[in-house]
DNA sequence: AAAGATGGCAACCGCTGCCAC
DNA sequence: GGTGGCAGCGGTTGCCATCTT
């Protein structure tokens, strides 16, 4: 680990040492001045703490160290299935409103999660060459990942978990809350995003509900005889008319996944994520698209 | 095995909004 | 209303580990 750099403030007419700012990588001494201050004397007033902690960091430094490290309640480690769903919801909802989105996810922090939309979710829309604000990704995500992720979630969950207990798993809370969210606050509506998905009305909320859900939805959007998933809709959301050609279109796949449940495939305005070279070279990069023993296979998707 | 490329993440920077004076 | 200080936010950078050639 390189040593922290000194950083120097001329021309203020006091004596250098008061000016000599530490930066880079904290130490572990730093480290427990900080935790023990703040635990003496709390949290705010950021510059007077690291005056009076003898830290030689800017107090901007502290705070930042402080929420994205030591804070104890700080989570560490992979995000969950259920916690990168909530981010994609959240963010198709909030856009790069990163310290709005780390409020729903308990013991995650706005870098966290702008470092996570960063390196993993752009990453899939630099190897497709798709704009990652663009409502083509944006579909993308709703249409392939976000399936996949809800099916995680559901895989993960506990199986000796009773009907009961599962409707208390607290992912599946978050996620409700999110559906919640994005369902009745106006606070959140935008006009120029899709339509929220709205998939939890119910306690509990899993991919089998999800699709119970979809198979709710009024005729038009159910599905046909041959339990394929209706061309003009994701999700309950129609994505004909204001989408038009750039959507969607939901390929009636023939193999169907977990419970009865189509298993889904997409396409993408040209980008054909269901069997393209560009779907195997990329999508199938991260942990997420291995679907199970390689169902995907079995299915037609890579 | 070594060098270069790439990815992931911690930390920094600059801007903005709020508040006290 | 103007100003300065502070906290917070989002974008960016830089370092280190891992991967690839």
């Amino acid at each position: 680990m390189a040593m922290p750099n000194i950083t120097q403030t001329p021309s203020h007419g006091k004596e250098d040492e008061e000016f000599e700012m530490r930066r880079g990588p904290w130490t572990v001494e730093e480290d427990t001045r900080l935790v023990h201050y703040i635990a003496c004397h709390g949290e705010g007033r950021w510059n007077l703490l690291a005056k009076f902690a003898g830290l030689k960091r800017t107090g901007k430094s502290c705070r930042l160290r402080w929420l994205n490290y030591l804070k104890p309640d700080i989570k560490r480690g992979n995000l969950s299935p259920q916690e990168q769903f909530l981010i994609l919801e959240l963010h198709s909802k909030l856009g790069n409103r990163w310290s709005k989105i780390a409020q729903h996810l308990p013991g995650r922090t706005d870098n966290e999660i702008k470092n996570y939309w960063r390196t993993r979710v752009q990453k899939q829309a630099r190897h497709l060459k798709i704009d990652s604000n663009s409502k083509t990704f944006l579909d993308a995500l709703r249409c392939f990942w976000m399936p996949r992720l809800l099916e995680q979630m559901e895989q993960t969950s506990s199986p000796s978990s009773t009907p009961n207990t599962r409707h208390h798993h607290p992912a599946m809370e978050s996620l409700q809350n999110a559906a919640i969210l994005s369902s009745v606050n106006p606070k959140f509506d935008n006009e120029e995003k899709p339509r929220p998905v709205v998939i939890s009305s119910s306690p509990a909320v899993c991919y089998s509900d999800a699709m119970r859900i979809i198979s709710q939805l009024p005729a038009a959007a159910a599905f046909d005889d041959n339990n394929s998933f209706p061309s003009n809709y994701y999700y309950g959301e129609e994505i004909s008319g204001s989408h038009g050609m750039e959507g969607f279109r939901l390929a009636a796949m023939s193999a169907t996944g977990r419970h009865g449940c189509p298993t889904l495939g997409c396409q993408v305005a040209g980008y054909d994520l269901t069997g393209s070279d560009v779907a195997s070279a990329t999508w199938d990069m991260d942990e997420l698209w291995q679907f199970q023993g390689g169902k995907e296979l079995e299915s037609g998707f890579v």
